[in-house]
DNA sequence: TATTGTTATACTCTATAACTATA
DNA sequence: TATAGTTATAGAGTATAACAATA
């Protein structure tokens, strides 16, 4: 049996609470609306959407895991099905035999463009809808602290997260 | 080609962003933990955790279903994985006979309580270590009204309004 | 007829380990 | 040897539709 830590404050619990089921909720509208409008995972929105804001629209395979925290292999399934679809191209870089450089296609990013505006949507109404202007900032600044620790230093405590 | 609608503001942006971020590494994170000492899906977590929060242990499959968001079938599945390892128990509701009664067991509260220090530590750790009080404060007033909504005006919102 | 839940099924996703090839 | 990526594979999870039983 493990020691007790201290226990989070009755706040905090709910700070917890109130961010999984808002994200959980938003997370779970924004799936059905990718995949009813461009018949995309999240994961499949979320590498096309790297891809399409790199100025050349293209990316090393290791690259593209590391910013969406997948497996090397999963990351590979999932390109294939992109590349099945045409939504992107895959070519062994020039600089480097061993590495493979995934490129956005026109139809891709075509693709992006029919699904941005229901995602706009979906994140406004679920999200931004009982928001001010003065809680967006506020959580900018709140979130965007927490984000920022956790990328500078990732989850040692509980996690054995691969070597970045 | 679907109209534009009124752009998130930068602002908007970097909030969703900062949300999403930090509440996937989060869950990410709290997935692993639960795997590793628990042996437990994020599901299965909070279908014991509901039901140890029940007075008495139990709910209906339909009720635990709609908590969780699942599909029946879904859920169906969890609640035998969960029963065959002896974490809870299923029976026949003595008031309707369709309905199924899931209960909680001794063994399912030990898991509860087994995991629940690693737990508190990675949302600590992720989340907190980074706010101060205030900023807790902030998240619990800003989170808790948008979940409010999200709870009151239901999925519908953004599953409904296709096409336009 | 409507509701509760299970089953059958098919599919998506994910990770691990073994492998190839380049560096 | 170390790195980049793929493949093989196996398992978990999910959803849909058909179904049985009860209300």
């Amino acid at each position: 049996m493990t020691d007790a830590p201290t226990p989070l404050s009755s706040k905090q619990l709910e700070a917890y609470f109130a961010l999984t089921e808002v994200s959980s909720l938003l997370r779970h509208s924004v799936e059905k609306q990718l995949r009813d409008d461009g018949g995309l995972s999240y994961v499949q929105f979320h590498v096309l959407a790297r891809l399409g804001d790199d100025p050349d629209g293209r990316q090393r395979m290791t690259d593209l895991a590391d910013g969406v925290v997948y497996s090397r292999s999963g990351l590979t399934y999932q390109a294939q099905v992109l590349d099945e679809r045409g939504l992107v191209t895959r070519a062994p870089s020039p600089d480097d035999e061993r590495s493979t450089i995934v490129t956005i296609t026109d139809a891709g990013r075509a693709v992006l463009a029919t699904v941005f505006p229901g995602h706009v949507e979906v994140v406004r109404s679920h999200l931004f809808a009982a928001l001010s202007d003065d809680d967006v900032d506020d959580l900018v600044r709140i979130l965007g602290r927490a984000a920022g620790r956790l990328r500078a230093a990732p989850p040692r405590s509980a996690a054995g997260r691969r070597r970045v």
